[in-house]
DNA sequence: TAATGTGAACAAATTCACAGCC
DNA sequence: GGCTGTGAATTTGTTCACATTA
């Protein structure tokens, strides 16, 4: 298999969202062109999508969304839940513990870490939040295999570094900055303010005359 | 000015951010290499992406710091604070409110809604939370350009169609599905599931021996 | 000498268009 | 007739390599 790429596995994930849509209101089959208007993308493109990773669809009709369903969880291998860890207990870090949708998409949170005491040993919605120094040994007690990164700048690196040293395998982060670890391993980043200055561009005009990513 | 691309746009707020960086530590000189290791791109992609926008450099010598941060913050217009709402006060929303990074990146957080009467009339980390009502009257009053929604999916629709019609220029959804709204404006998403789906997808082997981002 | 800015070469992603099947 | 799957054409984005300038 080739190597896929960032946007198509994105796109994947827009579909797969709304083949559960789908499913949960009994639709049966679906087209490109059905898929493609409720992701913002082109029939062309769902289908050269699929085909990387095989034919799914029934030519003449469209494709079956349980099949259909069933065949991109395992491609993005949500199939199965995925144990998911908070490192870092501020806002953003316990908003996430409560936030339900993760859990309806396969991710549940299991444990929280945070260095200052007053927010550990307790529960937040019904999640554990521990102390920084038992970050190893509880990782991998409760065999995390991603980690939610939402400390400090400051402390995000070497939280990076202690998570790929105890085996964690992927890392969301919320550090705003890039960081490096000394284990290599599958690293994505969420920046609430490089979105907005995306849409500032966008809003001052920075290509003008339109805009490129409109709803 | 032609099309530039979403890549180019993103990059450039990895700049800014170094470069700001750079500025309170007192350097002078960035080269297009230093800014790319940086960012985790290349000196290359570095000077393309600012050749769109003229030339700021010095050949032989690389970029004035001070100089370079401001073109950036120009081009991408946060060189003035840009007034922002919070639509939905539930987790994710009042986390934000608390989220001192914005504010220090250009964007004000000036307001915040909710439907539920619980939430409303009382400021959270020194912002206001305002019943859905006054929605339209207050994104007027407050002159707000952007707004990052963070409603349930079943009002993200038509919180999107209302904030559009009160003049507001751009979303930042964390609405999972998609949104159209009938004054079309531009629209950016973020959703956390999503970016776990990516990295489970990487985890999984789904590009087999090896994988595209990593640190 | 060192590093920018940029056409030209290349690679990747998207779109087209149509043969093949239901 | 309708819709998939896919090579071929096209467009977009990246990398190369070098003339140019401090």
């Amino acid at each position: 298999m080739r190597k896929i790429s960032d946007s198509t596995i994105r796109r994947l994930s827009l579909y797969l969202d709304q083949l559960r849509a789908l499913s949960d209101r009994g639709a049966s089959l679906v087209s490109s062109r059905e898929l493609a208007e409720g992701s913002g993308t082109t029939a062309a493109k769902v289908r050269k999508d699929l085909s990387h990773f095989g034919s799914f669809g029934k030519r003449g009709q469209g494709y079956d969304v349980e099949e259909l369903r069933e065949s991109l969880e395992k491609i993005l291998g949500v199939e199965r839940r995925w144990r998911v860890a908070v490192v870092g207990a501020g806002k953003i870090g316990t908003a996430l513990l409560g936030y339900g949708d993760l859990a309806a998409r396969g991710f549940e949170i299991v444990a929280a870490f945070d260095t200052d005491p007053a927010k550990t040993g307790r529960e937040v919605f019904g999640v554990p939040v521990y102390p920084a120094d038992e970050l190893e040994a509880r990782l991998r007690d409760e065999r995390v295999r991603i980690v939610i990164l939402t400390t400090p700048p400051a402390v995000a690196r070497e939280m990076a570094d202690r998570v790929a040293a105890a085996g964690v395998e992927g890392i969301l982060s919320f550090a705003a900055s890039r960081l490096e670890t000394e284990v290599p391993l599958a690293v994505r980043w969420m920046d609430v303010a490089l979105e907005l200055e995306g849409l500032s561009f966008l809003i001052s005009g920075g290509s003008p005359g339109g805009n490129g990513d409109v709803a």
